[in-house]
DNA sequence: TCTGGGGTCCTAGGACCC
DNA sequence: TCTGGGGTCCTAGGACCC
């Protein structure tokens, strides 16, 4: 049997759990630059707070209501995602860590294995050990595990915890669970589906297969089959290599000159190739884009993009920022008011397969290139991020995020934890 | 005034190989 | 009247996930 365990509405209850105060208060937690609520506690989402709504569009209800508003901490919740996913180790023979906030758990089998007081002690343990509540769906298939998932969320009160384990529990589930709230169906296919009748996952489960395989293809036969209880998923418990890495951000304020995109672009390579490090892969080209506002429909509206491909794959910092400032070149025009660039990488390499080039010199260079990445990461991991940096990514950082409300990285910066005066 | 940031998979069609 | 059989690679577009 699959598990899957689902933190409730995660960056809140993170939040939530250095400041107990805010249990039963609404708390929102919003999008970088504290653009749009991402986050929202139970009591937020029974104020009409919808997902994604911009934050200057609910400013009225967070006042009259004294909603609790932060930035959002990825430092801190990647932490507790990790704290929360080794409590999960205990409970599972094989782990494939979803999202940030969710895990599939492919669960230990006994002779009379019960299922529910299982999930349930899973659910209480991680409650208590890191003070994170979940729920946890319990079925024969991930997608039913989904759809058990959501089940338990919604139709269990306190407990939590939904197990299928017989047809009349999937057949109630199923019919409880809306077709544009199953996983695989966005809303492209609900809104099709909805147009044939088919408005529930029961409906979708029965299904013919031949009429689904031609709107839908094999992703969706393999959907209904896992409706059905057919797992056709399997659990994924090593990440595979990333394909692509991509490095984006809206700036705090709008841009327009060259220097400071370059400076952002700079900082924006640095973060990739930290990324392309910790994978042990190497990129052998880079898409540089710049963007102006599409909200400002009085701005005079530019994206610029452009793809560099390199003579050697790469993952020192050094050679990424040389390769993105010349592909700024190519891009910039000025006159523009720039709100967003990235950098993304592509065609990635492992770092111990690498083709060389016919010219020797790059090899003793990139040995070079590669001592240095060493030393400034473990400086930085030691001492705090970009402590040691290129000059190219500059220091004034006008365009850097607005995060106002930003709460401390309680579990990974010491310095940071407020003294408690009791 | 103010609107996020990452990813993946599948398919069809064109171009090419022997 | 009749025109083989078996492949790969690449790209763009469309769908999806958190």
């Amino acid at each position: 049997m699959f598990a899957l365990s689902d933190c409730n509405n995660f960056y809140c209850s993170c939040e939530r759990i250095f400041q107990p105060s805010l249990n039963g208060k609404p708390v929102i937690v919003l999008s970088n630059n504290d653009g749009c609520a991402i986050a929202r506690s139970e009591e937020a989402k029974a104020l009409g707070i919808a997902m994604g709504a911009p934050a200057f569009m609910i400013r009225d209800i967070i006042e009259k209501n004294n909603v609790q508003v932060f930035s959002s901490n990825y430092v801190l919740y990647g932490d507790i995602s990790r704290r929360v996913t080794e409590v999960y180790r205990k409970y599972a023979k094989e782990i494939e860590v979803y999202s940030i906030d969710e895990s599939f758990l492919y669960l230990f089998d006994y002779p009379g294995m019960n299922y529910d007081s299982y999930a349930t002690e899973i659910r209480n343990t991680v409650k208590q050990w890191i003070g994170m509540p979940v729920c946890i769906g319990v079925a024969s298939s991930k997608t039913l595990a989904k759809a058990a998932n959501k089940y338990a969320k919604k139709m269990t009160g306190s407990k939590g915890v939904f197990v299928i384990d017989s047809e009349e529990k999937r057949k109630s589930v199923l019919e409880f669970l809306k077709v544009g709230d199953v996983w695989g169906i966005g809303s492209r296919y609900a809104k099709w589906l909805i147009g044939h009748n088919i408005t529930d996952a029961w409906q979708l489960s029965r299904s013919n297969e031949e009429w689904i395989r031609q709107k839908m293809g094999v992703v969706g036969v393999r959907l209904v089959k896992e409706l059905n209880g057919i797992s056709c998923i399997d659990l994924e418990e090593v990440a595979p290599t990333k394909k692509v890495i991509c490095t984006s951000r809206s700036f705090g304020t709008l841009i327009t000159q060259k220097q400071e995109l370059a400076e952002a672009i700079s900082t924006f390579a640095t973060r990739c190739g930290e990324k392309l490090r910790k994978e042990k892969i190497c990129t052998s080209a880079i898409t540089v884009f710049i963007y102006s506002n599409v909200f400002r429909v009085k701005d005079t509206q530019y994206h610029g993009s452009v793809t560099i491909p390199f003579n050697r794959p790469t993952n020192y910092t050094g050679d990424l920022i040389s390769y993105a400032l010349k592909g700024l070149n190519a891009i910039y025009k000025p006159g523009i008011n720039y709100h967003k660039a990235g950098i993304m990488c592509l065609d990635m390499v492992p770092e111990n397969a690498i083709q060389e080039t016919f010219f020797a010199e790059t090899q003793r260079d990139s040995d070079k290139g590669r001592k240095v990445t060493q030393v400034l990461d473990q400086i930085n991991v030691l001492m705090g991020s970009d402590k040691v940096r290129f000059a190219a990514a500059g220091y004034s950082k006008q365009w850097r995020l607005k995060n106002e409300k930003l709460s401390p990285c309680y579990t990974t910066n010491i310095s940071q934890i407020p003294v408690v005066h009791l």
